[in-house]
DNA sequence: CGAGAATTAGACTGATGGTCTAATTTTAAA
DNA sequence: TTTAAAATTAGACCATCAGTCTAATTCTCG
């Protein structure tokens, strides 16, 4: 006890601290970081080799983040950041559902070309899936995405385009699958698949998807 | 150099030892293992915890496994077989597409009935989606499910119930990829689902899945 | 009984992510 | 300019990890 009345009063946390910091210097930081986790995803990747070549000590990396799982977070927010700026655009809001699925279509071939460019950003885009470690780092940034499939579905339903037998949840994670894993065969066949080709295929991918997010014929 | 003239003649595989172990002694590993695979996941399990739950020293262990991921893998081909084994049914090959879908109904609520009983077994199941280290010790029996899921695409095709137009692995995969979030969703939300409701859902899942790997209507 | 093989014990290695204290540098008031 | 407090940095240290290695023990069979 004794008379302390300074309660650890100023600090900010981690986070605040490196989001302070000027570009450069979180550059300096994050993007060693992003190399590691990109080439080793989150689990693989080494804390210490990352700080190493970041030219960093421990306790000056832990002064601008919480844990592993914190840094990987600002990695992959940060891409996120880069992703959003390459895709905005102000889209008309549909009115028909040929029209939604048109939108759709062009959104999913948009997002297909900002990955195919940023390698970094695909490969991150990819490791969403990793263990419950990352995963629990990305409920912040996903939940986000989650929010705006979520509006997107909304959107068709109110345009007659998807169906709306389904619990919302449902179908937002089976369609959320069903894109990422189209999007995983499309990286792993790219090397054999022409350019007309894969066009053919992103087309038939997308039909897939419009039957199974279709009312039913019965209504 | 030197004579040497012995060359490690005679020892078996670590895998080949635990094989030839009775199943008690087998089950005093793998059952603490399996449960702390199921615990923790792949990466996050801890083979020391496991080996002091089954009352083995390291070097007893090693004797009986290469490594981490080859005692993962002896847990999931344990897993597997239970599986095999609670859904091996004589099947009459389907003349119609409706044959066709009615087995695959048939078999999706017969999984979900045995991973419902064998909670262990479902969790190993879901965890087949682990980082690059688990899954390459799964290579060998996701390879056997694939070779089954090739199979039943082809047998659907054959029957006119199965599309054509896309490459078999692309099809492949997304329809595993539907089956696994479904399979999650259910198992995330079973608690507040009623008996019906939750029968009716099951039904429109699949109504889903055979919308979209039904042949498009214009052929 | 005894030799050679099969099996087991556990110390040891080089990593890992994370904590902690002490030193240094920066800031700002006097 | 001096000085005290705050912000920042360095790096030793910790428990734990998967995996290796040698020496001891137990088993098998001639």
């Amino acid at each position: 006890m004794g008379t302390n009345g300074k309660q650890a009063v100023r600090t900010g946390t981690p986070r605040e601290r490196l989001e302070a910091l000027s570009p450069e210097r979180q550059s300096k930081l994050l993007d060693p970081a992003e190399a590691e986790f990109v080439a080793h995803g989150f689990e693989h990747a080494s804390l210490n080799r990352i700080l190493v070549a970041a030219g960093m000590s421990k306790g000056q990396g832990y002064y601008y983040f919480n844990d592993k799982a914190d840094l990987y977070r600002a990695v992959i927010e940060r891409g996120l950041r880069r992703l959003t700026e390459a895709m905005a655009v102000n889209r008309a809001t549909p009115g028909t559902a040929d029209e939604f699925w048109a939108q759709v279509a062009e959104v999913f071939a948009r997002i297909a070309v900002v990955l195919h460019r940023d390698e970094a950003l695909a490969m991150l885009a990819r490791g969403i899936y990793e263990g419950p470690g990352a995963q629990a780092a990305l409920v912040e940034p996903l939940g986000r995405i989650r929010k705006q499939l979520d509006q997107l579905i909304l959107l068709g339903q109110s345009v007659g385009a998807v169906r709306t037998d389904l619990p919302q949840s449902l179908l937002a994670e089976v369609l959320f699958g069903v894109a990422r894993e189209i999007d995983r065969w499309f990286a792993a066949h790219w090397p054999e698949l022409g350019e007309e080709e894969a066009l053919r295929l992103n087309e038939k991918a997308i039909e897939m998807i419009v039957a199974m997010a279709s009312p039913p014929a019965s209504d």
